[in-house]
DNA sequence: ATCTGTGAAGCACTTCACAGCG
DNA sequence: CGCTGTGAAGTGCTTCACAGAT
């Protein structure tokens, strides 16, 4: 069954959600509970839900251990994904200290810049190589998905490198609509577009989106 | 009449294309090329401008800085706003010396961070101060814009601040889901929670996502 | 009594297809 | 003849509402 991508990217909220109530010894929950958390309907995280099983128990509600643990399974994470990150910048670097990936199972395995000056330093004792080796390191020792954090003007060039080297989910941080070839997925991290987005509900006094 | 919200989210993604063709000195272009650089049909184009007027010329399509004047007009991207951004550590600084905001007329007002060791030191001449005294500050100087790189289990509370400042747009990086009175906006930037939505598909093999 | 799972209904966005203008 | 602007058709997602399980 082809499941539409707006319930895929809304698992991994209901996972951290799972997780958090887990952690604070919280055995069951109901769609309406969850929904609270969320900010999102009842009805829509049980149908979501219904599109990989039945997972629920009439009259209780989830098991927050048991859904936590399916919907880890349904996503891929229970197991560990290799990332390498190119651009060491500010904002590379903030990407790449950042602690909230290690517990999620990804693992930054590579890093690259162009800067001579940074190429051999280490962030988190992760050395940073050249990003003209690329493509030749990242063939010998391949990962699983790509973040891109360098300038617009190289952006598209380092998309299509890591593309070659058969890269086939992308996280994009440069301000640029990337082209990438069927079957492989690019997701945009884009404060500017996310800000002028809001800007236009500002201008008009009560205005305010729908959704 | 009301338009969807998901049109002016697309709003900004013209914009950028235009402001890139025009600074290439290009003067006319159609629904179909503006389409092709951002993989958007050009229907949808048509149609998305259509709600807010006609710019276009049947026969030739639509002169560049003509349409990108109306979108800044219609987005409000045509004054300046002043943005307070809530935690200075690595993420923050980061966002904070991102060179990309002020040429859209975004500019970072005031930084904030609860750390004792940072609090009075600069970024980009911008002296931090202490969240604590957040409210006293923003209450003397608005802003109309709030970005919350704080750690998760504090940013439902400097969201809170910020609401109670008038803040009604909120860009929120930290990995919780938070909760905003109606009309204030906040809009999430998730790394994790968007890697999450792609290892799904990087699981099957051949699968990938129909958007 | 409560809460899930789910067809069916409803709603919102996208795409079609073509009249009409330059 | 090309390309916009737009009703109408199509598609896909969300919500409803209730049978059924505990």
């Amino acid at each position: 069954m082809e499941i539409p991508s707006v319930v895929i990217d809304r698992l991994p909220l209901y996972a951290r959600a799972l997780a958090t109530l887990d952690s604070n010894g919280r055995e069951v929950v109901s769609s309406q509970e969850l929904g609270n958390h969320l900010n999102v309907t009842p009805a829509q995280i049980r149908k979501d839900l219904s599109y990989f099983g039945r997972f629920g128990k009439q009259g209780r509600g989830y098991n927050v251990r048991k859904l936590l643990d399916e919907l880890r399974r349904i996503l891929g994470l229970n197991r560990q994904w290799r990332i390498a990150i190119v651009g060491a910048g500010r904002l590379g670097k903030a990407i790449a200290g950042y602690e909230g990936f290690t517990p999620q199972g990804f693992r930054i395995a590579e890093a690259f810049d162009s800067d001579p000056a940074m190429i051999g330093s280490t962030i988190n004792s992760l050395v940073i190589k050249n990003t003209e080796h690329l493509e030749t390191v990242l063939s010998e020792n391949p990962v699983d998905i790509g973040i891109v954090a360098v300038p617009a003007d190289s952006a598209q060039k380092v998309i299509d490198s890591l593309v070659r080297c058969g890269v086939r989910a992308i996280l994009n941080y440069a301000p640029i609509a990337a082209h990438v070839p069927p079957g492989v997925q690019i997701k945009r991290i884009d404060p500017v577009l996310a800000l002028q987005g809001m800007t236009y509900y500002l201008k008009s006094e009560a205005a305010s989106p729908r959704r």
